[in-house]
DNA sequence: TATGAATGAGGCTTCATTCAT
DNA sequence: AATGAATGAAGCCTCATTCAT
């Protein structure tokens, strides 16, 4: 093995960590997640784990950092459509793709936040905000470009809207939630 | 003390109990809750719990007991009023009126439900969702007195615009979201 | 069991473990010993252990008592000699009659406030402060009854010999340093 | 880099390695000291320390032959005056002038002497007290030198009061210690 | 020799739950 | 019913040591 052969297999491993961390994060929430089970996850040794993340709390801030990732993923794909109107029906439709995962689990960032938002003074909590109000961002920065009035109103009316439907879906069971309410915010898209 | 005094005072610890269970379940979580934490806040001593609760997961049973109580009673006074949409927008201001604490720890429900959504076979998870249920259908309920078509499809827009806003409010510290969405929802019903 | 009792009892099961934490860090040193090994000597479960001592360091903090009640306790039942000079020549007698301690496991307070010296800003690093001053100042008394001037000087001295003679019978593994020291600090204050 | 260079280079490495081994235990103490710290306070990769000491008690034992390298440059440098009595009031000058390192940690070899001496059938309890006799041995010569009776019995007293001194000192993280106990001391040998 | 990475044993601590009165 | 005390199963984390190259 070449050392950027070793390099590279390092950072996959820490990636695997981080990877492993947010999908059982998800799935069994920040409290109920042991090292052991994101160790396991990401088929590394339990002692070695520390060697990437000092805590578990930088292990959550590395699912989170992840979820970030897939969000800058997601919204930069988007960015390649012309209309921004067609954006944001990309998005909701993404979310009406992924309600199977909401239904079990809810949404990655929102549960995260619901988790995390009971924490004072936390810099996990902190970092919540900063990836809610990420994507709260890029919605708002779609909706001025369309020329609405107050824009960030409507990206919280949005974004708010995928939080509460991805709850309910995973509290009801029931992915319709997420169907229904997915049409009735594309319809309202296209009324802007 | 009398036998009856007795046990009022028995009934009077087991709802102190229940009510000290909402309260710390509601501000830290239920896994950053301990029994310990709940006998405190309900001052009795923790060896005592269980003669009232079985288990940890009975207490957080009642403390979602103890949310549906808040919820006959609010919808109970709201019952009062001969206007459904009157109704409904009370039921926002009331949203609107406790911002401070959907701020600092979420929705009561909602959190629960976010962190009891996880649990996959449990009798928690359901009872959670039961809870939501009722919401959903004293909501559903005045959209049909309204004469509303898919009275259930709106009950699920009202709630879960409640359970998003509640979630950023909270992710964001910010109890602006709250009040713009408060306003929103109502000339929302207004309009319909 | 009485009520009476079982209060004695566990007021007894604290001081057991006292007991134990100051012996076995006597014997291993703050470091080299686990909490399981003072619940083993106290014949305590791990786990109770935390019911009456919530840190290590508390339990350490505990040991150090244990180790001041002795001071108090010997120089209490000094104080009832009428001359100060004999006071200090028992005491003297007294580490030389424990020098085989010594030699294995050196002073108790002494080695104690080396380990714990080495912390900065600790309290325990404190507390021993504390109980070393305890003796200089009881010593400083008995100098200062006698009528010799700086009492406080000839204290360090005394005790300063104490600590050096145990810590090299200990290092030597030799007893005679403290019969032989021991006997020039008698001569020594007999000659004041 | 020419063989030779490689040699001093790996040569440097240890040595660094020792040195900071003394250092880093002398602040530390033995149990709190990581080999990482040492790697660190050598610049040393950690890996790379095993190769130049198979465990860490062989990186201990370094330490005290770093502490003994010290000693007998002192010793090497005090020999070179003409008069013992000189000699000892040299070595007592050095100890008073190093007082702000005795407050913050103690007397190196002392302090490393009462942590070891814990242990029962060590080599480096050995190595310690054979570091300590070393001492007692240089001093005794030169009472020895001084035509003074039991020149042991006088190592023993003028070493163990040095001791004494810089473990009151340090508990009581006073100077005044080193430097009233060095006055005595220096007026002691001018006396004999 | 040099080095980042890996490993696993063990220590401290928490906490739900049970026990003895 | 009431209560302090007891219990033990985890969970998080550290660290000496080893490995692979």
């Amino acid at each position: 093995m070449t050392n950027s052969q070793r390099v590279q297999a390092a950072g996959a491993k820490r990636r695997r960590l981080m990877s492993a961390a947010a999908r059982t994060v998800h799935r069994q929430g920040v409290e109920r997640t042991t090292i052991a089970d994101i160790a396991r996850a990401a088929d590394v040794p339990v002692g070695n784990v520390y060697y990437y993340f000092k805590t578990k709390d930088d292990l959550v801030a590395a699912a989170l950092d992840e979820h970030r990732q897939q969000l800058e993923l997601i919204t930069g794909e988007l960015d390649d459509l012309p209309d921004p109107r067609e954006r944001l029906k990309r998005l909701v439709e993404g979310w009406v793709a992924q309600r199977d995962m909401a239904v079990r689990h809810g949404c990655p960032t929102g549960t995260l936040a619901a988790e995390l938002g009971k924490r004072e003074e936390s810099e996990l909590a902190d970092a919540t905000g900063d990836l809610v109000r990420r994507l709260l961002a890029w919605v708002e920065a779609q909706f001025r470009e369309l020329g609405q009035p107050e824009p960030d109103a409507l990206a919280v009316t949005l974004v708010g809207a995928y939080q509460g439907m991805s709850l309910l879906a995973n509290a009801l069971r029931d992915p319709q939630v997420m169907t229904r309410e997915g049409a009735r915010l594309t319809a309202w898209l296209d009324s802007l």
